[in-house]
RNA sequence: CGGGGUAUAGUGUAAUGGUAGCACGAGUCCUUUGGGAGGAUUUAGUCCCAGUUCGAAUCUGGGUACCCCGACCA
């Protein structure tokens, strides 16, 4: 392997972490804690954004943005809220620099620019935006209020890794009010499904849908749903989540409405987001030893078309034929790139596309003229198999939705056969040392939810939503429990 | 934020305190092209700031960044 990619066997952290920089996805920039998205891994970011973008919308929702600054009074509004998040807040205290007198060419903090009240770069935007909204709801007439916003936020982290956690992220976070509780209620239980229908159909990614733990929930909600996702490590993924904030900011923003029969409340809210760490959930859920490897739907090139030619006239024959076939193709609505360049010899452009993760790899070379055919190569299985042009088009259609396919079914199948349900604390102790979700009895009680993840390090990712029933004993206390509650090791 | 480690050309790596070298890459030219082609030639580097020394990539102090292990987290 040129690109000397790690077995995930092997070191799967430093594999990760090499299949982000060597696919030209992110880089570490020069700032601490924060990344350069490149040009490839912005692509598909772009394409999860129009995929979420139209489910937003499809469901009523529109788009605004709201400051990156939030004055300090406005986060400490939320008692909840300011406290989970005060520790890890940027804040901005001057407004000015001057040139330093004693130091030529250096610039120094102007301390005559000191802001009366400090400003915090935005961990999230419900501070910022509850406040305006007061200034918006007046009347049952004003709801439901259904808003979304991409933007940037700022997180002090103490250890990041490319995607998963940085300083800085990218995201969306849908803020709503309501006028009713089971409205707000039945706003953030829809949005967990947008998420959920995206992680399935676009990243090809299962997975399970919950609520968090009293211990794990959003700073400032009464209930935080989220999805869980496993990667291959076996190690759980949070991929998004929707909060129900009850009336939490409506009363510390003192956001009131009028309802029909004329009386006055407090709205009710929601909020929901999923960031750029999606790009990481998607690496690590399909990718392997050779490289990346992505569905077609968040593909930015779906297929790549490269030349096969020792001579000119061979490779204008074949560059004539590749581009009818381009064209075939984008009128499917395929992205397509014809790879011509003649500084790579065609076994490079095979290795550095598989690398890359384009799903569809399409040859075309002089044995290929005289035979009507094409080499079509998937990515995903890594087979290979001449098929005629004139079926060529059909052929990659399908072969789109059955990439994507077999790779949810991929992910489905490891997830399935690395659920474990375990009645005992010793099974349980067991299960998590090798990895997966673990379905246990809980009793409910942040003590003992605490007190395993000291022994273990496994948290409870979720209670989920689809579970049935089940009378049981808690694995730690022997206290009755109701139903079980997945546990796993978690990024 | 605590413990440990690392920092040399675009990348990866060498160099007892004494001439900074090698490979890959990149540029140019020629031959090549069905699974990471070959030759010729050119290019470029000691993280930053101090200190010790005749002399520092090498020793000392400080800073910064990155990696690993913990605590925190989308």
């Amino acid at each position: 392997m040129a690109k000397d990619l790690p077995k995930r066997s092997e070191n799967y952290s430093e594999w990760y972490n090499q299949i982000v920089t060597k696919a030209d996805l992110a880089e570490h920039s020069s700032v601490r804690g924060c990344m350069v998205i490149k040009p490839y891994g912005y692509a598909i970011w772009e394409k999860m954004q129009a995929a979420l973008d139209k489910m937003f919308k499809d469901t009523g929702h529109v788009n605004a943005y709201f400051p990156l600054f939030v004055p300090k009074s406005f986060l400490e509004k939320e008692e909840g809220h300011a406290e989970g998040f005060a520790k890890e807040c940027a804040v901005v205290t001057h407004y000015r620099l001057k040139t330093d007198p004693d130091n030529k060419g250096k610039l120094i903090v102007d301390k005559d620019a000191k802001l009366e009240e400090e400003l915090i770069v935005r961990p999230t935007s419900e501070a910022i935006i509850w406040n305006t909204y007061k200034g918006w709801i007046q009347s049952y007439r004003d709801l439901p209020l259904l808003i979304n916003q991409w933007a940037n936020v700022v997180r002090w982290e103490m250890r990041t890794r490319l995607f998963l956690r940085t300083t800085e992220f990218l995201w969306q976070e849908g803020h709503t009010a309501h006028a009713t509780k089971e409205e707000a209620i039945i706003e953030s239980e829809k949005m967990l499904g947008v998420y959920t229908d995206f992680a399935e159909k676009f990243i090809a990614l299962p997975v399970l849908k919950g609520v968090k733990t009293a211990h794990e929930r959003f700073a400032g909600a009464l209930e935080t749903y989220c999805i869980e996702a496993l990667m291959q490590d076996g190690k759980a993924l949070q991929a998004g989540t929707s909060h129900f904030l009850g009336q939490n900011f409506a009363k510390a923003f003192d956001v009131k409405f009028s309802s029909k029969e004329g009386k006055l409340d407090h709205v009710w809210a929601t909020s929901w987001g999923v960031t750029t760490r999606l790009i990481g959930a998607l690496v690590m859920a399909h990718s392997d030893d050779e490289g990346l490897v992505l569905p077609p739907m968040l593909a930015p090139i779906q297929a790549v078309i490269i030349p096969i030619y020792k001579t000119e006239d061979e490779l204008k024959l074949v560059s004539e034929k590749a581009l009818q076939i381009k064209k075939d193709l984008e009128a499917k609505g395929i992205s397509v790139k014809f790879d011509n360049s003649d500084n790579r010899s065609p076994g490079w452009k095979f290795a550095e596309y598989e690398f890359k993760g384009v799903p569809v790899r399409i040859a075309i070379g002089p044995r290929d003229m005289q035979n009507g055919s094409v080499e079509l190569a998937r990515r995903d299985t890594k087979t290979k198999e001449v098929v005629k042009q004139d079926v060529l088009v059909e052929k990659v259609v399908g072969l789109m939705k059955e990439i994507q396919d077999s790779l949810f079914n991929k992910a489905l199948a490891f997830r399935k056969e690395s659920t474990h349900s375990v009645d005992t604390y010793a099974d349980f102790k067991k299960a998590i040392e090798k990895g997966g979700f673990v379905y246990a009895h809980w009793d409910g009680t942040s003590e003992t939810e605490e007190k395993i993840k000291e022994e273990t390090k496994a948290t409870i990712r979720c209670i989920p939503l689809d579970a049935k029933p089940e009378s049981g004993k808690c694995i730690l206390s022997g206290k009755p429990s109701a139903q079980r509650v997945v546990f796993a090791m978690a990024y």
